[in-house]
DNA sequence: CAAATTATTATGTGCAGACATATAACTCAA
DNA sequence: TTGAGTTATATGTCTGCACATAATAATTTG
């Protein structure tokens, strides 16, 4: 038994952490109410239950009305990482950030971009296609579809002196987005712009926003050959 | 202006967002104080105090003390994805779980596992080789390392019945973990075992848990092609 | 005996007020 | 001019209380 006052929110969640830890709290169980939490460790339920919510969040206890707070049973649940804006990423790393652009037209997408983007058929959007530089090395590529319908004025836009990221997280609020983490084949194409083997594995990021039921733009962000994208839990 | 009061936390996070989207405050600015917005609402300033800390989690505002609240300059910023137990990510989809134990032994890690795990050197790990079924056909291959002197009692268990992960989750509470999602290129392993072909991109998680400063297990999972890990913003 | 109703209970949220803490901004002396 | 000390201010958090809400448990009713 401790004497020290648990009076803090973050010193209610470590004290709730350690008997979890100590599988005082077994996962599965459940643990004392907020009221007998609060009176035990000598501060106001609000403060217990701040710590709770907190620890519930992150996937560590389960919670519901009436019927009581339990230690989750498979505790391993959610991870919060960084979406890295790519200059800063590689400029955090130390190297020189470059962006240039391969090409830009104005064109009907293919299928699979008007599903993913819901756009009416037949219609054009821009496409673009980049790719981000460490130090002069291949960093990213970037494939990116933009919206013309939502995005006013993008076409008189120069996008080779600014990246099209950049310009629409200025210009364009969103209201939602998806994003998709997956491996794929690297083909001639990504060998080319990435100057690695064609056939390699590569990480790609999908990322599509939306504001209000249109959505903004659909980025296919393809690593070079040994990204790693890292989060602790 | 809208004549509708404001005093839950959540409507004041939907409204403070719609100005955030209509650039009513714009990314960088500066938005007024939390008194301020209490008195605007008519609500405390607890309540708003509530919804700034929410969007501040998520990376849309950016707060100091003193200095106030500012619009985040770079919108997406965090995502949380759930990290899926297999069993339950397989059997959601609808597909009959099968886990199926390649082979277990005790041998002195390499050194990359070494490291990864801080082990002793010339030490032994148990090493486990599995794979994940979904309706017999392979899902994900599991390469794991399991340090016994952290799981005291490991040795005796048998891991054909019962997956590592789940004996791990129930017998071992751990007290951090890192986890690094990225992508490699496969190899006869990965083909025979995943049934794919050789050279296909491969979307890999590499985790490490820790109980206190001492590593309790490092898995690798080599998903099949076509894995997409999902999340949304 | 089953279905509908009511009571009970744990969490969810709101409020006013108080104090804590970080830090930007200011003041003043060397 | 610069560095150290001070002040003002916005956010951070705690308290005690109240009521809302969801969901289980108990009870009544057809």
């Amino acid at each position: 038994m401790t004497d020290t006052l648990i009076r803090s929110w973050q010193s209610v969640q470590e004290e709730v952490l350690r008997r979890i830890n100590a599988r005082i709290w077994k996962p599965g169980e459940l643990i004392p109410n907020e009221a007998e939490l609060a009176s035990e460790f000598g501060c106001a339920r609000a403060t217990v239950n701040r710590a709770l919510q907190n620890l519930a969040d992150t996937g560590l206890l389960e919670r519901r009305r009436k019927a009581g707070t339990r230690v989750a049973t498979h505790p391993i649940r959610k991870a919060t990482l960084d979406i890295p804006i790519i200059r800063n990423e590689i400029t955090a790393k130390g190297f020189a950030y470059r962006y240039s652009l391969i090409s830009s037209e104005k064109i009907v997408p293919p299928r699979d971009v008007i599903a993913r983007m819901q756009l009416e058929r037949g219609n054009k959007a821009l496409h673009l296609v980049a790719v981000h530089l460490a130090t002069g090395v291949p960093y990213v590529f970037e494939d990116r579809w933009i919206n013309p319908g939502a995005v006013s004025g993008v076409e008189g836009i120069d996008f080779t002196r600014q990246s099209a990221n950049e310009w629409l997280v200025e210009n364009m609020p969103f209201t939602a987005g998806d994003i998709t983490f997956t491996a794929m084949t690297g083909g001639r194409r990504e060998a080319e712009i990435l100057a690695c083997e064609p056939g390699a594995g590569l990480f790609v990021i999908d990322r599509t926003t939306w504001t209000k039921d249109r959505a903004i733009t659909f980025v296919r962000l393809v690593f070079a050959p040994g990204y790693r994208m890292h989060t602790v839990i």
